[in-house]
This record gives C-alpha cells, sequence and structure tokens, in this order.
DNA sequence: ATTTGCATTAACAAAATTGTTAATTACATA
DNA sequence: TATGTAATTAACAATTTTGTTAATGCAAAT
C-alpha cells in the first residue's frame, strides 16, 4: 500500500512526534526547523503547537525518551549476570555493539545535546544513575572476584565501560570522516562494522586477560 | 592591562576570526549567531560581512584550519619512527591524547559538521588522505615486521589507530554525560583525565602483546 | 589640499522561524 | 437532532537572523 517510509496514521500526534525524531536526531536542536516536522508530518504546523506548545517541548520529549533507551541499551547488554565473567563481557559488547548499530544517530545526539544544554539532563541524571548503579557494583564484584582468583587482570568496571563504550560508539560517530580516508576498507560499510565489533571485542578481552 | 580572555586587537578581522572559531566551536553552525560573533569581536555585525561576506564563508575558514589541525595532530602525533614500535605507538597514544585533552571540543565540532554537510568535506579529504596514508603504510609495515619477529600480534594499522582514537576521543566528548553519573570519579576532572590516559595506553599495549 | 581606496557605521530590508488566534470542521454523546 | 468538546486550518504577528547599502571617516599617496 504505502511504499513510503513515513507511514501516517490517523493519529497526527504520533506523526508529529516520528517526524519530529527524525529531524531532531538528523539535525540536533538548533538546526533542527518546527515547519519541516509539520511537513513531514503531513500536518500545518499549527497542528504542531497546538499538541506540543512550544519547538522545546516537543524536543524534550524526544530527548528523553532517547535518554531513556541509551541507559536502557547499557543495562540490557551487561545485565546477563548467569553468565561467567568473560562471557558475559563479551556477550555485553555484542549487545551494545549492536544496539548502537540499529540507532547510530543516537549517540551524536545525545552528547550534542547534553553539551549545548546541560540542564536539561538534570532531572534525568538521577533515573539513569539509578538505573546503572547496580550494574556497575554487580560488574565490579564479579571483576574483583575474578582478579581476586588470578583469573583476569584487576580493573575499575566504570573505567572498562567506559573503554567498551569509546570503541562501540567512536567508530559510528566518526564514520563519515574515516569513510573517504579509507576506502577500500570501508566500501563494504556491514563488513566493516563487522571487522569493528570483532576487534573491539579482541581488544576487550586482551585488556582483561592475564598475560 | 586586559584581563579579559579575548584580547581585541587592532586587527578586527582577526578579533572576528578568534570570536568565530569560539562561536561555531561551542554551538556549531546551526547555532551560532553572527550577530553574537561580531558582539564578541567588538564590532558592528556589518563588519563580518565585510570581511568574510557570509556566515557560510566564514564558517568554512574556521573548518578548513581544524581538519587541518586535526589531520596534522595525528600525523604528528605517530610521525616519530626513529622509535622502537612499541614505544612510538605508546608515545602516539600520549601525544594524541594530549592534543585533545588541548583541543577539547574539535572531534565534536568535526564529527558533527561533516555530518550535517559531507559536501564541505569533499575538498579537503585529498589534502588529508595525502597527509595520512605515509604514515598509515609506514606503521603497517613495521606492525607486519614485528609481527613476523613474533614480537606482536598481527594488526591492521587502520584499526589500531581507529582503537587509539575512539579511546582518546570519547571520553572527552561524552565528559558531560558520564560526568553526573560516575560523581567521584570524575570530581577532579585533572586526574580521571590522567587516569584515562594511562588506561587507553595499557589498553592499546595488550591489544598488540604476545599473549 | 585633493584624491583615492579601504574601513566603519547606522539604517534598512528580506526572509525565515516560531508562535498565536479566531473561525471552522468533525465527532461523540445527551 | 442538538450540543459540547476536541481537532484542524488559514491567516496573522513578533522576533530573529542574515545580509545590503549608502553615507562617513580616515589615512596614505599624488
Amino acid at each position: 500500500m504505502d511504499t513510503t517510509k513515513k507511514r501516517h496514521t490517523d493519529n497526527k500526534e504520533a506523526d508529529i512526534l516520528h517526524a519530529a525524531e527524525r529531524e531532531f536526531l538528523s539535525k540536533g536542536y538548533a538546526g533542527a526547523r518546527t515547519t519541516a516536522i509539520a511537513e513531514a508530518a503531513g500536518v500545518t504546523h499549527a497542528m504542531l503547537h497546538y499538541y506540543f506548545r512550544t519547538k522545546e517541548q516537543l524536543f524534550k520529549r524526544i530527548l528523553d525518551e532517547k535518554l531513556r533507551l541509551m541507559g536502557q541499551s547499557v543495562l540490557a547488554a551487561f545485565g546477563q549476570p548467569e553468565l561467567p565473567l568473560m562471557a558475559r563481557i563479551k556477550d555485553g559488547i555484542e549487545r551494545h555493539f549492536d544496539f548502537i548499530a540499529a540507532n547510530p544517530e543516537l549517540p551524536r545526539f545525545i552528547v550534542n545535546e547534553i553539551f549545548a544544554h546541560p540542564e536539561r539532563y538534570e532531572l534525568m541524571q538521577e533515573n539513569i544513575r539509578v538505573l546503572l548503579n547496580p550494574l556497575q557494583y554487580s560488574l565490579q564484584q564479579e571483576l574483583d572476584e575474578s582478579a581476586a582468583r588470578n583469573d583476569t587482570e584487576p580493573i575499575d568496571a566504570r573505567m572498562l565501560l567506559i573503554d567498551i563504550i569509546s570503541l562501540n560508539v567512536f567508530a559510528f560517530i566518526a564514520f563519515p570522516i574515516i569513510q573517504p580516508l579509507l576506502g577500500d576498507l570501508t566500501a563494504d560499510r556491514e563488513h566493516f562494522f563487522a571487522q569493528r565489533k570483532q576487534e573491539n571485542i579482541e581488544t576487550i578481552m586482551r585488556r582483561l586477560k592475564k598475560l
């Protein structure tokens, strides 16, 4: 029926939210145009103000959802405590990588908007902390136990998570820059990112292994 | 004499460029205001158009300079071929890290603006490639020789560089997000980044070492 | 001293962008 | 069917933002 990507439903409020997500994610708050959102949603731009009052309020709806999604993705990726440590971490890297691959615009969007307006972030902070603190502690405990058994190197769980997220996220963020520089390597996008995934797993596993 | 940060010289063109750099780096092209640039530079905004015609042309001056700087920083960091391989790479990581630490806004700026307008990047691409290709080849050659001697693990030089740049850049990009989540760890900013630097070196050295 | 050319300003203008409002339509329910 | 509420539109308005222009200043060369 509808061959276009943007399926307009009978729910204009949802259509606007959907169009806003695309506009804000790709252009950021400053670059986004409410008129463009309305047009993409197939409504007059007065409707946008009718449902969401202001650009800022509409934006906040999107940002909050994406912040929650980002936090949950980390939790979902590493929250498999039944596995042994190394398997748990390897599995976590893969899940987290796959999530970023499925949402490649998300990290840049969040990083930018938090940087531009840190105060927007303040309300969400506590929620995310509550979500991620238990993960941090359970992971740290496992790491400490494993290190005590001399199975792996001792490491701060937070540093390890930053390592993993750095490796998983950066290639997606920087892809438009490195692609023209590494033409052949990145020619097949799927293959390049499959390689990156393996490289990240290898790098982190080696970070933890006893030498 | 002048206790303010923005030293206005007798050269208004330079003052505008300096103010434009600060505005564009912190807000991006879409968020930057030419009136704010003119005000920060202490000139009427007509002067901005007199010297640079359009916002776009002024922006391009800044972007080109920053792209060149970013490319040169990688070259300068790893272009010390007299050292043995592991020392060369460790030294490169440190130099590159220090450059990012001294220019923490740069990666986000470049990543964003290239993503928003890839066509702006086309002219610079070839310059950067010419700059970085010799580095890539000399590094690959050393890596291959070292691996042939069974001193280190075999690895693609481009993948290694992406690993290093990912680790070095991401903590700076994401700092506003992780700081509120990891309050105590990041309380002393200097100390946190000193730790990150050591962590990155450790991670990459282990990536290369024979097990 | 006059001319010439660049630098500078104030005022203006055009377009874009966000937001409002009053009138109209659709729709459910009494 | 009448009525009340929500949805929708077109027109308007305010502000912001980029860019132009014509007049003026200023300093060096003729």
